[in-house]
DNA sequence: TCGACTATTAGTCACTACGACTATAAAGAG
DNA sequence: CTCTTTATAGTCGTAGTGACTAATAGTCGA
């Protein structure tokens, strides 16, 4: 097989080739808030802007290790094991990028405990910014952004995902925080530890564990990820659209 | 801005292009039975084995512009408004073409009453075959279509996408088929009506109007599909896994 | 015309799930 | 000790669901 020629049947399209970028919707919780991480550009188009972290993806790599590798680069995490990577979805409007013709294969990540990110190679600065308070970014990334936030909220819903932004071990407590950051409701806690409960392979309880820290109040039991990653029966979140009478 | 040249902040990756592609998994029902739309590939690499219809992306046009070209082309449906069509997700491996690097942007798509489709350009032939029996195919076209699947059968839990697969007016019963079809499961039939009509916004009755069409037995009334795209709530099918006691 | 036969549509019943709410338990602060 | 705070336990009425039975309205065949 020839390496540098064009093998028969794609030669037609061969001329005018396609840059593939990875790009991150990376979200945690930082006090009780919904974080994002961008970038600050450092290069046209677009700089001085903010971003969502992301870059090209290399001629050995798929675009989830590209992912990865990006976002180890601009934020110095080197732990990716506890980071929960998933494929939200691909743009590839044609003008989407006003140089030349760029796809980006779009994935939404989720950070337990967000590390403090560290300016990297190709961005001039990287920062946790409230979601609320992302304001308009770079190219299409208001969009990415908020499809993740669509799709991590319904995911919430019939998935363990949840779980992914806690640590390792958690109280109930801090599980319902998360639903409540993300759907942006109030949730009662009675029913709410009742569902999760009921929920078999949701969570499973650490024996004789509590935790201690600092807080006022009952010391709440800890809890583990459980098995299950789809939830059954799903935990629906209130009225989300018109509610039947 | 140079037409030809690369701007700067691309040169290090342009050397080294992607081709990318739209590939579709088509879904339909035909005599009782979950179809795919499958072509017999005209050229190498894998010359005579079966595939999913698809084509590489042209500058000017996004994914989904390309997997709607591409369908047209090789089934000679020009009748693209009534087609379901959905993002499916991007699979990048490195090594998922043997010859140079490929990303498709994979579609879903569902038709109602399907054509017969006929060889086009790219495909030596194409043809609707059952689901079970699609054997292997080219590429990674195998988990494609597996996943199409998969998604078809979890979106229809929580949205209105069945009526997709019926044509503009529909019974219940041809409905109920749709679920039955794709999960593989029999529904008990005045349990499906009473939830379906429950749910609001899923369809909407066509006064006064029966279908006639040579049925034996009583025939059944006529529906359209309602204004709702999520539905509240959910058609949960029967234990997806294991139950609670 | 008179049943079979078939498919749609209506209704029953027990059980589960859920939202709203109240009550108790276990810690720290003053 | 008492108040505050948070976790945990329980109650009650209602809606949703699976399994099932019954009635309705057509076609088909003798």
């Amino acid at each position: 097989m020839p390496g540098p020629t064009v093998p028969e049947g794609y030669d037609k399209y061969a001329h005018e080739p396609f840059a593939v970028t990875a790009d991150l919707a990376v979200l945690t919780i930082r006090d009780g808030v919904l974080h994002v991480l961008l970038v600050e550009r450092g290069q046209e188009p677009y700089q001085g802007h903010w971003a969502l972290p992301g870059g090209f993806v290399q001629p050995d790599e798929s675009a989830e290790t590209a992912a990865r590798r990006e976002l180890a680069e601009e934020t110095g995490l080197s732990d990716v094991s506890e980071l929960h990577l998933e494929q939200l979805r691909t743009y590839s409007e044609p003008d989407r990028d006003p140089r030349m013709r760029v796809v980006t294969v779009a994935f939404t990540a989720l950070l337990p405990h967000p590390p403090e990110p560290h300016g990297g190679s190709d961005a001039a600065q990287a920062c946790w910014v409230p979601y609320d308070k992302a304001g308009p970014l770079a190219f299409d990334h208001d969009r990415i952004l908020a499809d993740a936030h669509d799709r991590v909220g319904a995911k919430l819903e019939y998935s363990s995902l949840a779980t992914a932004f806690c640590p390792p071990e958690f109280t109930l407590g801090e599980l319902q925080h998360v639903y409540e950051v993300v759907w942006g409701t109030a949730l009662d806690r009675p029913n709410f530890r009742r569902k999760v409960l009921a929920t078999p392979g949701f969570v499973e309880p650490v024996p004789g564990a509590a935790r201690l820290t600092g807080g006022r109040g009952k010391p709440a039991a800890l809890y583990r990820p459980g098995t299950a990653t789809t939830l059954h029966p799903p935990l629906l979140r209130p009225t989300p659209e018109g509610r039947p009478a």
